[in-house]
DNA sequence: GGAGCGCTGTATCGTATGTTACGTATTTTG
DNA sequence: CAAAATACGTAACATACGATACAGCGCTCC
C-alpha cells in the first residue's frame, strides 16, 4: 500500500523517463519543500523544463500542479500534528534489509562512543595535533580508505601528513623516516593482517606513538599502541560494519581542526588560493 | 530575539485590528499549514476579506504575500531537516564535543534513509549485482577513499570491478572501455569537483548508467545520473560529514553481497583459498 | 541503416492569484 | 453628539503562474 508521495515516487521512479526521472530526483533530496515551490523554480532546480514537471506530476496521477500540492501540503500537516509519526518510510515491516542494517548501525555508534570518553578523543586529537613530528596512517585490506580518509582531511590542515600506499616493502622504507616524536595510526579490524602486526612492532620499536582503530575483539596490534579505539562492527551483513569507526574518525578529524583552528584557518585559506 | 513567524504574530497580535487578529488566530490555530495556500482560502477560512489577509501580512512586515509564504516554507524546510537542533536544550551531558558531533551524524543518517526506498536501494544493488558489464568506481577529494571502500568489497564477490585512481587522464584513458552495459559509481559532494564532472558526462554519453552518492544539494553530475543518493552532510564541525554516505554504501554492499550469495560464496571461498 | 515512436524544450495562451482603488461602515475623539 | 479617522469589504485590475500546442531530437526496433 502506497501511503505518501515519496512512496508513490519510489515505486514509479523506475519506469520514468529521463527529465522526469531527474525531477524525481530532486524533489526527494529534498522532500518536500521543492514541490511547494512554483513549477518554475521546482524545474530550474532540477533543471528541466517545466512541462516536464507537469508531466511528472501527472504521471504520479494529479491532475493538475495545484492537486500535487495541496497533497504534499496535506502529507506535512499530518506529520505535523503527529511528530511521532514523523517516519516517512513506515517501519519496513517485512522487506526490509535497510532498516535493520540501519539500527544495527545506529546502535553500534551509540556503543562506541558509550565506551569513548571525551578525555580520551581529547588526548588523541591534542596528541595529533601537536606539531612536534610527523603522522603516518594506515590501514588494513578494507580499512586503508578510511585511513585515507583522515589522511585527505589531516593533510590539509597540517603539513607532515602521509597515507602508506602500496606494497608492504614500501612502508617498511619509510620506517626509517619515524621516531619518537612521530604518529602512526593504524586501522586494523578482523581478520587482522600479519602485515600490520609487524609493521606495527617495528614502528613501536623506534618509539612511534601508535594510535589503533580497531574492533571490540582488539587486533594484536593494541600491544603496541599508545591509544585504542575499540568500534563495533557487527551488523546483519555478510561483512563487518567500519562505520562506527568512520564517525571516531570524523570526530578526531573535527577535534584536531578546532585545535589548530589557528594555524589551521591560514592554512586553509592559502590552500583555497593555491587551488 | 523573534526568530519565526509565530512568535512574530504573538508579539504583535495585541495591536491588531479585529479582522486581521481573526487571522492571525486562524494561522496560529493550524500554524503554519494555512498560510501556505492561497489568500482566498485563508481569508474564508478565516472568515474575512482578501484584503485583510494581505494587509495582516503587510503589518507582519512582508512585502507581498509570496514573501510572506516563502518565509513560513523556509522555517518548515528548518524543522523538518534538522530533528535535533528542535531540541531546544540538546542534552549534551558531558559538555564535550563527542556529543553534539554523533547527535547530528546520527541524524543525519536517519534522515538520510529517511528520504531513501527500500525499492530504490534494492534497484541499484540489483544493478550493481547484474554480471552484464563492469563496474567503476570514483570519488573526490574527500570522497575518494568511500569508493575505495566500496571498490574493494565488491571487488571481492564478483569480477570486473574498478577503482579509477590517480590522475583525470588515466581515468579518462579508461573510458574508451565504457558501454552501455558499465555501471558507474561517483561519489560527489561540495565543492563539487569539474573533474569529476567532466568525467561524468562523457561517461553518461558512451551511455554507462551513473549511480551517484552526493549531497541533499545535488551534484551537478545528478543531470547524468541514473541512480541518485543524497545523504546528509551538516555536523557541527569544519568539515562536512561524509559518514551517511559511508553507511548507504555499507547498505549497498551488504544488498549485493546477498543477491549475489550462491555465487558470491563460492568466489569469496576460492579467494581465501589463494591467500 | 532507416522508419517510427517517445521524450523534451520553446513559445503561446488562458486563467487564477495577488494586488489596489474606492466607497461604506465602525469606531474614536474632541 | 458630531466629526474625523480608521478599518473593512466589493470590485476591477495586472501579473505571474500553470497549462498546452507544436516542433526538433534522439532513441529503439525492425
Amino acid at each position: 500500500m502506497i501511503s505518501n508521495i515519496a512512496e508513490l515516487i519510489a515505486d514509479r521512479i523506475g519506469a520514468m523517463p529521463a527529465g522526469e526521472r531527474r525531477a524525481a530526483q530532486t524533489l526527494i533530496a529534498s522532500y518536500p519543500m521543492i514541490g511547494l515551490k512554483t513549477v518554475a523554480e521546482f524545474s530550474s532546480a532540477a533543471g528541466v523544463s517545466s512541462p516536464t514537471i507537469l508531466r511528472f506530476v501527472a504521471r504520479l496521477g494529479f491532475q493538475n500542479y495545484p492537486e500535487f500540492q495541496s497533497s504534499l501540503q496535506d502529507e506535512l500537516a499530518a506529520q505535523l500534528q503527529s511528530p511521532a509519526i514523523r517516519t516517512l518510510n513506515p517501519p519496513t515491516p517485512s522487506g526490509g534489509m535497510v532498516s535493520p542494517m540501519l539500527e544495527a548501525t545506529l546502535d553500534n555508534m551509540r556503543e562506541t562512543f558509550r565506551h569513548l570518553s571525551d578525555k580520551q578523543l581529547a588526548d588523541i586529537a591534542a596528541r595529533l595535533a601537536e606539531r612536534r613530528g610527523k603522522t603516518f596512517l594506515i590501514g588494513g585490506r578494507f580499512t586503508d580508505p578510511l585511513a585515507r580518509y583522515m589522511a585527505a582531511h589531516l593533510a590539509v590542515i597540517q603539513p607532515d601528513v602521509f597515507h602508506l600506499a602500496g606494497q608492504e616493502s614500501m612502508w617498511r622504507d619509510r620506517l626509517i623516516d619515524m621516531g619518537k616524536r612521530d604518529v602512526l595510526v593504524i586501522f586494523d579490524i578482523r581478520r587482522y593482517q600479519d602485515s600490520l602486526l609487524r609493521f606495527a612492532e617495528k614502528a613501536h620499536q623506534r618509539g612511534v606513538q601508535i594510535v589503533l582503530f580497531t574492533d571490540q575483539w582488539l587486533s594484536p596490534i593494541a600491544r603496541f599502541a599508545r591509544h585504542v579505539i575499540a568500534g563495533r562492527t557487527a551488523v546483519p551483513s555478510a561483512w563487518d560494519s567500519s562505520a562506527a569507526l568512520f564517525v571516531v574518525a570524523e570526530t578526531l578529524i573535527g577535534a584536531v581542526t578546532r585545535q589548530l583552528e589557528a594555524d589551521g584557518a591560514r592554512r586553509i585559506r592559502e590552500m583555497e588560493g593555491l587551488r
